[in-house]
DNA sequence: GTCTATACTCTGATAGAC
DNA sequence: GTCTATCAGAGTATAGAC
């Protein structure tokens, strides 16, 4: 990528990524094409190519800003805070990035569906890592009676699952709901109440 | 699709469908080819569209022959039978489902992804139909006092959520895991406990 | 039924004028 | 910095020999 200097510069390098998350989320890596991430983003395709050097470079580009933000939540997991209550923060910050970047977590599920060729490493190493982090928390917060036993990656597993269904699947979300509904508000207490009755511990 | 007539028939046109789930569960729609879906299939790109016109035609062969499957076993909750135990068989199905057909939940969820353009009418039609007639039934249940009280039809998309997790996110699943498990193992036992901890009346 | 050859379009990327 | 022109390769699909 380019480093922007100037002001269209900055505009213009934005443009590019907006345009291809539009279009590698919807279409994965191989699907999109450039002169649709050009046309979107207003550029011509030679104009986009001066911004960012090849296809691979936006993608790779979306995909390292996307690691950050989608562990971040994770990390802010407080081993000092009430079990519950910081489990349910958690959903609540997943189920929010669900509404709010839609389009990442579509982007994040097709590079995975595709057998994750460009983040492997990122998944084996620092997600890895992080899970396991957490996971030694919720054994403990287990252990101490203060929330009900279960396995602590699949309850990890299980709210990446619930709160990214309601962005990956939306279209489906939406059509079977039908048009009067609000589906992340409902996500959300529905997840609440979900997660309540799993962790209370008997 | 050629009407198979010959044993030789029928053993390519297999081979193409196989093929083609490959390729399609992997990099959707657009990004796959029929280069690739040839090769896998072990023909030449023109004997493949002697049995086949088109690209389209495989694509929506597989989506035809994927709607059945997927919603057999929804079908099969029974509003006579014992709720909790009725929808912890239906839970299973859809884990055995995720570890024996993980390729056709990718497929569908890549096409769900692409924003379901040759799938909408399915689900805004007979799906959607089949929820509503389902979510009455656990509605019932819930009025009953026979399970806890939730929106049924979230109930129903957690349930897709968690058990299609395991097959579309395999690669990361098994990477968090690491090479001892048995992810489909684990997620059968984990999501029995999670449903009926869920649903299990006060 | 299957293959070779090929038509034609699309796609990623480059050259070079302005 | 942006555009027109263009290239090489890949893509879908067809024609026609065998």
């Amino acid at each position: 990528m380019l480093k922007p200097r100037t002001r269209i510069q900055e505009r213009n390098s934005k443009a590019i990524l907006e345009a291809g998350l539009d279009v590698f989320s919807q279409h994965g890596f191989r699907g999109a094409t450039l002169d649709q991430i050009a046309e979107v983003a207003g550029l011509s395709k030679p104009n986009l190519l001066y911004y960012f050097p090849s296809k691979d470079a936006v993608y790779l580009a979306l995909l390292a800003q996307l690691m950050q933000t989608w562990l971040d939540p994770l990390r802010h997991i407080n081993p000092k805070g009430e079990p519950v209550e910081e489990i349910l923060a958690y959903v609540h910050r997943k189920v929010e990035l669900a509404r709010d970047y839609p389009r990442e977590s579509r982007l994040f599920a097709n590079e995975i569906l595709q057998g994750a060729p460009r983040m492997l490493t990122e998944i084996e190493g620092p997600l890895k890592t992080l899970v396991e982090e957490k996971s030694m928390i919720l054994r403990r917060w287990m252990a101490e009676g203060r929330i009900a036993q279960m396995p602590p990656v699949h309850l990890i597993f299980s709210i990446w699952a619930l709160t990214q269904h309601y962005a990956d699947f939306d279209v489906q979300v939406r059509a079977v709901l039908g048009k009067t509904h609000d589906p992340f508000a409902e996500a959300g207490e529905y997840l609440d109440l979900l997660f309540r009755r799993l962790l209370t511990p008997p």
